[in-house]
DNA sequence: AAACCATGTCAGGTAACCTTACACAATTGT
DNA sequence: ACAATTGTGTAAGGTTACCTGACATGGTTT
């Protein structure tokens, strides 16, 4: 309801194919999640998953990291635009919810 | 330039997760493999590795075998798909040819 | 100078994957 | 009726891929 559902965002991908997908290391993705940047799932055994998002991500923090910026203060980036995205999406449901107040829409069942 | 280039068809999904995915054996996503049905790319160390669009038509291929359909059938009716889908192809690009003929359009450099 | 950052590398261990082979019920072909 | 094929399970033995923990190191920060 809330999204893509889409391929983009599922976790199947393992280590050792982002790493050939970004060029890190292996060492540097795990290091990048030990700093809180990623966050991987991971299979019953312990295996890593990752999605087409993270490599993404990953991509651009490598970026950051050549630019001398440290994990540290990527961190507090991505937690400001998270929060900022966060607001959004709590604007978007109060406009929401007024609209419903407004013109009295129901949630009707799915379709 | 003749493609999404998107996440659909990279081939980056490990068996173990396809099973996962689809709920089924390793044996049958092997088996489909031997009779043709499928396709997966390999690691460096032979690993096989699926895309997402690789995962839905095994998921189709199941059906049609749980429907009674053999793998034998299962792939004429791929081929006869394929071949409607190049010839489509083969018309899109003798109807692109037509129209560079009648305006004079060159094929200029990429951008 | 002491602490921290980012990364490489090595070791020992487990999970995940590979191929080959045998088995077998069910179906299909002759 | 019988032989061949289909689709799947399962087991063995082997290799690849991944895991954590630890030590090392050259650059920064504090």
């Amino acid at each position: 309801m809330a999204n893509d559902s889409s391929y983009k965002d599922k976790k199947v991908i393992t280590i050792g194919i982002v790493r050939d997908l970004t060029g890190l290391s292996e060492r540097q993705i795990r290091y990048y999640e030990e700093r809180k940047l990623i966050f991987p799932e991971r299979s019953a055994g312990g295996s890593r998953k990752y999605s087409f998002a993270d490599v993404e991500l990953l991509v651009e923090i490598a970026n950051k990291i050549e630019d001398g910026v440290q994990t540290h203060e990527i961190r507090k980036e991505m937690l400001r635009a998270q929060k900022k995205q966060n607001q959004n999406e709590i604007t978007r449901k109060m406009i929401q919810g007024q609209l419903n107040a407004q013109f009295g829409l129901r949630k009707g069942p799915s379709s």
